[in-house]
DNA sequence: ACTCTTATTGCAATAAGGTTGCAGAAGAGG
DNA sequence: CCTCTTCTGCAACCTTATTGCAATAAGAGT
């Protein structure tokens, strides 16, 4: 069962198929929601997309189905600083972890990967005998953009 | 895991007053709860907390005192994971970053600092021109007692 | 000390984000 | 197409946080 580094359509709709989860219409348009998306969505943006497709959708099956995701681990929480707002914000988990940067003037989110991060998770399951499930390394600061 | 306490008590309060900042009692209280706090207080516990000094106290004021210390850089928020709840928990801002390892079977929080934190804080300052104000590294798992 | 100005407070109301109970609808396996 | 079970939409509710406003108190100037 290879583990896909790459974009894959229906990756989320196979992973929880796999795992014998129920598969219905409201949550194929919510996961195709999420898989396509082109920038981190929280639950309303998730519930407005969501309805062009099927206006039926209730914003309560939205949430139901961010909490399978989370709990089946495919997807990462994030608060992007709380630069707009006291929500939460929604993206697929990759095979590697990266980093958020959100600027606290314009909002840009910019995303990270680094050697010494996974060194870092290395180094805290070794030094405080703690098995990590989740990271999470967000960060609030001015974008090249932004800075005086 | 140590919790360095290099900071003067009332160091809060002086850090406000230095600013211009008008010193009320409320937020005297306020600033003494979150200052001798020996675990990571949310909105509510700092309240209960300062009620016990100041009986009259509003939860308004708390919030507002909360926001108060997060715009001067004095405080950071955490969200432990939200193991215990959709809230927020503060902490006074040390001199040095550390991290956050929230056990998701028993709640217990540890703390950790590591150099590798401040090489990759500076990595994403050269590597990404991202001016950091604040980094938060918080991570989900398994504490040794929890593990099976 | 007294006054003046302006920031801060408590209260009530309200907003935003998220959850729960339940009856009916719809998956998936036989 | 039957049956069992899970899922959905709805309404109500909960928690966390914010806002408008009149009354109050800090700190500066005198």
């Amino acid at each position: 069962m290879p583990m896909p580094q790459t974009e894959a359509p229906g990756h989320l709709q196979a992973e929880l198929l796999s795992r014998g989860v129920r598969m219905t219409r409201q949550r194929r348009t919510i996961l195709a929601v999420i898989e396509t998306a082109k920038q981190h969505l929280d639950a309303s943006m998730i519930l407005r997309k969501a309805r062009k497709t099927d206006p039926t959708i209730d914003r309560v099956t939205v949430y139901r189905t961010i909490k399978l995701l989370k709990r089946h681990g495919l997807v990462d929480e994030l608060d992007l600083m709380h630069v707009r707002g006291e929500g939460h914000y929604y993206e697929r988990r990759h095979a590697r972890d990266h980093m958020h940067m959100t600027c606290l003037r314009c909002g840009k989110v910019v995303e990270f990967e680094s050697d010494l991060f996974e060194r870092l998770k290395d180094q805290v399951q070794r030094d405080c005998s703690f098995h990590i499930m989740i990271a999470r390394l967000e960060m609030g600061g001015y974008c090249a953009d932004c800075r005086r």
